[in-house]
DNA sequence: GATGATGTACGAACTAGATAGTACAGTCAA
DNA sequence: TTGACTGTACTATCTAGTTCGTACATCATC
């Protein structure tokens, strides 16, 4: 896939039809990510899809066969696309805790700007990730988070001021925890405590508490009151 | 509702059919709970409903209108049975560290062993909230974890052991974040990371460290290295 | 206390419309 | 001419919701 046929990528040839495989892939998947994220897989109207891209019903079948076959597509775009965008993350060079702060902060704002992704995500929870498990690309695309979290956290126990003992893949759990319901629940939560959570001063104090969490959490020194 | 038809509550009428409205309306909606919870609003088929009660897809529209009328009914009741239990929680007398510590330890089980819920309320999330909006009784019930909470700092603050200037409903909402992330992004969690979230020990960490991140938060003294 | 009217609780069968998927007939470039 | 690509017009099936009717109980009336 992406072969990119070289060469040829000419813009607008003769008169008629520009033949662009994957430019009507991108274009169907792109509206049926959206569609997905937005209403499920069973809320999801292939028709509907249909209609908002720039060609027919038939093409969706051309190149995805299923429903199921667009929908697991559109998930591993959804994953692609933010592992990519986790990969801009530079801590290089940092100390732990700015590069901690950094990792954090990064998280809490990746996860507001892909709500998509959550929601696909959390749709995907509903399966009981029956699709994820069907994708070697899902598994393949390796979490940096680990990585960094992982160095951030080596670096931090070597120089004295992280406790040791703890879990890298659980530390990043926590923070998923608490970056991945800011966006999730946001809705119900909202709601139900008459306070708007998505309000920039709020986000803001969230990101902050969860910064504060985590430091407080791999610190040397045990500030639990015994 | 629930007005019991007082004095007449005959056990086995003549010896045909017993009527019994309340108990038609409860079968109906312990299966619809069970479907919606499983496969979604849009997921769950009415047909699949009736055909596992004990009744026909009559009753259904008879007792609840139509398919929405039924998921919003679904949605109090699992609202309702939770805060039910959340109200057994007995933490008074308890010192301010102890009375935390339970509380999160309660909310983190308590979640793990409603995972029907925990799914409604992702699925009411996808819906961005749209019924627990039209929703005047969930709203009522009022979250007894906030009080709770509420008080567990305030008294925590007084005896100079919490350091002060947090906010409760940001409180609960951390414990929240990380007690309901256990259970609703599990399946893709255990799957991206090769390692099984639901195990008995692997559970037992999560909880330590939520707990241990809740007293570390709260703790006076600041232990986040500069 | 028999008789008919009325209301509640329920079921079987049906319908209209939605929806995933397909058959077929093309078009266009090589 | 071949083969990849694309649109139109379909179909089979599924699905929410309805129509019509029944069984039983209660109540008013004779």
């Amino acid at each position: 896939m992406t072969v990119a046929k070289d060469e040829k990528s000419r813009p607008e040839a003769g008169g008629g039809r520009v033949p662009d495989p994957e430019g009507t892939r991108r274009n169907i998947l792109e509206i049926a990510s959206r569609e997905f994220a937005l209403n499920g897989l069973s809320g999801a109207r292939i028709d509907e899809i249909a209609a908002r891209t720039r060609f027919s019903k038939r093409m969706i079948y051309y190149y995805f066969g299923d429903k199921e076959g667009l929908y697991l597509r559109a998930l591993e775009e959804a994953y692609r696309q933010v592992r990519e965008g986790e990969a801009q993350l530079d801590i290089e060079g940092l100390p732990p805790v700015a590069a901690l702060t950094r990792l954090v902060e990064f998280t809490f704002e990746h996860h507001h700007q892909h709500e998509d992704f959550i929601r696909m995500v959390m749709i995907e929870n509903i399966h009981h990730g029956q699709y994820l498990k069907q994708s070697d690309a899902i598994r393949d695309l390796n979490v940096t988070a680990i990585d960094h979290i992982s160095r951030i956290y080596s670096r931090g126990v070597a120089e004295g001021i992280f406790r040791p003992g703890l879990d890298p893949v659980e530390l990043h759990w926590q923070v998923s925890a608490l970056c991945f319901f800011n966006v999730s629940n946001r809705a119900t939560f909202s709601m139900i405590f008459g306070r708007d959570f998505g309000a920039p001063e709020q986000l803001e104090r969230l990101k902050k508490n969860t910064v504060e969490m985590m430091l407080r959490f791999v610190a040397k020194d045990d500030p639990s009151p015994a």
